[in-house]
DNA sequence: ACTACATTTGACAAATTCTGACTTGTCAAC
DNA sequence: GTTGACAAGTCAGAATTTGTCAAATGTAGT
């Protein structure tokens, strides 16, 4: 699994929807939408959750990967660091 | 441990030196040194990297709690997808 | 090739966020 | 009450993000 907008994708093209539904159902722009999908843009925290209902999808597992894509951005070149500063974060959270 | 400057804050007291010393070595102001010891803003990476130098202090433990202070941010409320999240990319970054 | 429709792309303005500097306030020591 | 260290608020310019529009490209079907 790549990034959301595959996921997206695959999940819209299983149902053989178009950018333009979905992107209608959102009130956005297609291109808009198609930039998500092909991962150019990032969608809101909303967007996503508006998107899982739509096509069906389970929310949890799509804000998953919005969140994966995120933290990517974040850890730009850090890549090796990444897993300690998120323990050191856990850590922080369990208190 | 919390942030990263606290962190500072802890390796500056330790060593007797002033806002203003490491401030200036930074060639910022010192309001600005203040509000990074105390998380009102984030230092650039750059920053990071020359505060590690002039207070001795290793230079990939202050870029991991960099790090985290930028993935909290990142994570937001969302703290119980951040674990599969992170994990998703390590398994991306593996290929 | 022509048409019709779906998708992609680049340029753009508006909105938002970030950054660092400057100013003022607080507090303790002297 | 003056000085020195630091905190806190405000601000403008820079940088980034957001969504739209128009034009370009792709893709079938005829």
């Amino acid at each position: 699994m790549k990034h959301l907008g595959q996921k997206i994708r695959a999940l819209r093209e299983k149902q053989n929807m178009l950018l333009r539904q979905v992107a209608a159902h959102l009130e956005v722009d297609t291109a808009l939408m198609s930039k998500i999908e092909r991962g150019d843009r990032n969608a809101s925290r909303q967007q996503v959750i508006e998107i899982a209902k739509f096509l069906k999808a389970n929310e949890d597992e799509l804000l998953t990967l919005w969140l994966a894509d995120k933290l990517e951005n974040v850890v730009g070149e850090e890549k090796d660091l990444a897993s300690d500063a998120l323990n050191i974060l856990k850590k922080k959270w369990k208190k």
